[in-house]
DNA sequence: CGATTTTGACCAGCGC
DNA sequence: GCGCTGGTCAAAATCG
């Protein structure tokens, strides 16, 4: 596995062959959910039709800029989300939240993170540009957190009730298949999001 | 014509 | 200090 991963926890459901029966599928689906009822699982794309604006998400998200460290999204709080509806699209949806805590685990890649957190922070009012020099003069930057999900679906482009613009693209290492990078252009929508297949099973679409 | 995608270049942080 | 890698930018191309 890549290294990233190291950094997420994926909860890895099984996508059951059929789990993909339309309709049919919420009681495994829920069934499933139920395993994360108390430990914060929600879809994507749920997660964001959970909230009523597009702040909440970015609030959810822990991009809030007076935040200093990062919260749990849903934390054991059980504010979970809309768990028990089946996604709104038609992929198999599922499984899998992710959160890193604050930089406790520290890992390597914590700087990219960071480095995220303060384009999203900064990105509002002033450039990119700024928000990077600015990050020069800084000392030590935050982690944001993460979630990843996995999804089974044959397309990237997941609809999730928000639209995503891409801004980029990479080949990722260990992997075959590209990530992309989305970005929510949805106005006061600042959250991210990269998607990439799996490189074990590429109808599994991994969305951080 | 505006919004979105594509794609190469650039930058910053980390490991060696 | 250098090279590698991930993340982002921005211009051009494409689409509706």
């Amino acid at each position: 596995m890549s290294e990233e991963f190291r950094d997420l926890y994926y909860y890895h459901q099984r996508f059951h062959d059929d789990d993909r029966n339309g309709g049919q599928n919420s009681s495994t689906y829920t069934q499933n959910l139920q395993m994360f009822n108390h430990s914060s699982y929600m879809g994507f794309g749920e997660f964001l039709h959970g909230s009523t604006e597009h702040n909440t998400v970015t609030r959810a998200f822990g991009l809030t800029p007076s935040t200093s460290e990062a919260p749990v999204m849903a934390g054991g709080d059980g504010d979970l989300v809309g768990v028990s509806e089946t996604p709104a699209t038609p992929y198999s949806s599922i499984s899998s939240s992710s959160t890193e805590a604050a930089g406790d685990d520290d890992s390597n890649k914590s700087k990219k993170e960071n480095q995220q957190k303060e384009s999203v922070e900064d990105g509002e009012n002033s450039s990119k540009k700024e928000a990077k020099a600015k990050k020069k003069g800084e000392k030590k930057k935050q982690r944001v957190p993460r979630f990843a999900f996995m999804t089974k679906s044959e397309v990237d482009h997941l609809e999730d009730g928000y639209r995503w613009r891409k801004y980029g693209q990479k080949a990722v290492k260990n992997s075959p298949y590209p990530r992309s990078y989305y970005r929510c252009t949805t106005q006061k929508c600042s959250v991210k999001k990269h998607v990439e297949r799996s490189h074990q099973d590429p109808s599994i679409v991994i969305t951080t």
